[in-house]
DNA sequence: CCGATGTCAGATCCACTGAAATGA
DNA sequence: CTCATTTCAGTGTATCTGACATCG
């Protein structure tokens, strides 16, 4: 009595949400128990991937609102995971960096990540997993307007 | 500079949880234009596959909570789309069926969702998004506990 | 046990401020 | 050189959603 309507199931759209808010919903609750959340670990990511950023980089690279990162970072410098420094040569910039300590942790949020993903992808198989990801990082792709 | 982290697009569950929130996001805006939200069309769905449900049931199979369950009813069914009624047996339980009307705004919303999902997947070839389809399928139908 | 109400935390979005740079 | 405009970090807030707690 808790079969999913099949007609839900025939839209690639619902399962691609489902599984998605599955997938988010479960590395958050990892992610909560170092009291971090999903920006937190995109923000070291772009940081550890493309070095030192200006906090509206970050919203921009992230697609988050501007607003929104002051907020993250604060949380993350309180931690000490980031450093932040004010541009000498605009000063109204403030770079930020990625610091030791940040680079652990994203390191163990890395591990984190790959041990849900293997619960959520635990029905298929390695080569299948391949799959999957090569078409989601298509359709990924494809939509960066 | 506006490019993704490559150490995001690694993960596949990063790409699920954002694909899927970007074919979310897009129905929900269209089904906006309807005064309707997702869960209205699951719902929908699941009386036109399965018939009549209590709502308890609706909730259960959905995966929704009970109480969000109630007032997404209040919305379809002011709308006309569901009709309540007690049910004779057991007077505790209140029968949800789908009016003609329901019906028909159904098949409305299944075009939409078919559309959204032709712009979603534009970058795969037919073959290719059958493929995702069924990956998809056996990860989601995996994880019904 | 079931339907219903209230409420709370999280995420997203939007408007605005003040400081600093830029350009006509 | 001055003034208007733009850019940036930061604050405040409205809204929506999902989850929980409780009541009849």
């Amino acid at each position: 009595m808790d079969a999913t309507p099949p007609s839900l199931l025939d839209l690639t759209s619902y399962l691609l949400a489902q599984t998605g808010r599955r997938a988010r919903g479960r590395l958050a609750t990892r992610l909560a128990e170092r009291e971090l959340r999903l920006w937190h670990l995109s923000i070291l990511a772009a940081l550890a991937d493309f070095g030192p950023h200006a906090q509206r980089e970050l919203a921009e690279r992230l697609g988050i609102d501007a607003s929104d990162t002051v907020r993250l970072l604060d949380e993350l410098s309180r931690g000490g995971l980031v450093e932040r420094t004010r541009s000498t040569t605009d000063r109204r910039r403030i770079q930020v960096t990625l610091t030791p300590a940040g680079q652990a942790t994203l390191a163990d949020l890395r591990n984190e990540a790959a041990a849900v993903q293997d619960e959520v992808l635990a029905p298929l198989s390695p080569a299948e997993r391949a799959q999957l990801h090569q078409l989601l990082l298509r359709v990924f792709t494809a939509d960066r307007t």
